[in-house]
DNA sequence: TAAAAAAGTGCAACGACTTAACTTTTTCAT
DNA sequence: ATGAAAAAGTTAAGTCGTTGCACTTTTTTA
């Protein structure tokens, strides 16, 4: 990786290191893109080339996390059904307390800002047609089939709608035994 | 009814009015705040007195909406289950081609911009709670029953779903199928 | 009927974001 | 090596959504 990129690189994570520091200290509304620019000493203009957006700053790493959703899907134990897999998958990544100190903060953040609430779920579902192909394909139905990407809708949505529940864990698994087997089996 | 009011509601129709036709005409991102204000001969200012943000200027009916949602779970047919009764509301009131001219342009507005998509879309979604209370009232379950909840939640999310599929009603039909006989009965 | 409360309006300003012109640095073909 | 193309950064000016403050008008109340 030749010198160019590297700095590219480095000025970047000094952007990001520099937000995440500031967000967490003065709340998201409290600091301005020109207090980012300037703890990283660049202009303001210099920020938006690498990044698109205010939010942005905040929500660098992304791409893993698709990866890790399609293999759930297609790795799963023998005999385990697709809901049941991302439902665990949903549980350990997004349950209250996974230990990280950090994160717990950064958590926070982004829940108690809707701007951040708002970015951070459209950046999440994102992965809804990369996962519903994976589901199509680990059950043989056709690339686009409307059954496959509505559970793969819906099973990203539980982490929305678990959002703002007094008790995260109990709403998960609400929402998967509905979307595994149905409100008749179990309502009214 | 007094002057004052009676002038107020004839400013805010006006609005609403230059707004829309704007939008229509020009394209939401295209028209600025200060246009529609020039173009109902107030200031800009006036605009954010009347409505709490560009987007609103065009959502401006949103009362009965909710509790048309709520009548159909309480009111529904003796035997019919509340996912399918959900279905054939969200079926006749969110496919294409109701017959309105007007609505048809207004519909491919609002999906056609990014903001206006999100911005309806939160609209929708702040019918959940009360939705997952009729739910639950209809079932006997408790008030904050998180299954009630999840049920609301994804029958909202349906029409969020819906929108940019290709065909809309197949995939409306899909999302309520999952909801009502869950993913075991029908996907392997 | 005077005074206080409330509501409508506008000017100026702030913050996110864009565009354009220009400087500096890095790359790369010669 | 060297000179030109490409890319990163800066500055300056501007647009747009949105808000705070000051001012006027209308309504209510003492």
């Amino acid at each position: 990786m030749g010198r160019r990129e590297r700095k590219k690189a480095a000025t970047r994570q000094a952007l990001a290191d520099a937000a995440l520091r500031l967000f967490l200290d003065r709340g998201f509304d409290q600091v301005s893109v020109r207090d980012v620019a300037e703890a990283a000493d660049v202009s303001t203009t210099t920020v938006f080339k690498h990044f698109p957006s205010k939010e942005a700053l905040l929500f660098d790493q992304d791409s893993d996390r698709e990866a890790a959703l399609i293999a759930v899907v297609r790795d799963r134990p023998e005999g385990m059904s697709i809901p049941r897999a991302l439902r665990e998958h949903t549980l350990r990544t997004h349950s209250a307390g996974t230990g990280d100190p950090g994160m717990a903060r950064f958590v926070e953040l982004t829940e108690s800002t809707p701007a951040l609430r708002e970015y951070g779920r459209r950046m999440w579902m994102r992965h809804e047609a990369a996962l519903a192909a994976a589901i199509a394909e680990a059950t043989g139905a056709p690339e686009d089939d409307p059954g496959c990407a509505a559970l793969a809708h819906f099973a990203l949505e539980t982490v929305s709608f678990a959002r703002g529940r007094a008790d995260a864990r109990q709403a998960i698994e609400a929402a998967f035994a509905l979307l595994e087997h149905g409100w008749s089996a179990a309502g009214q």
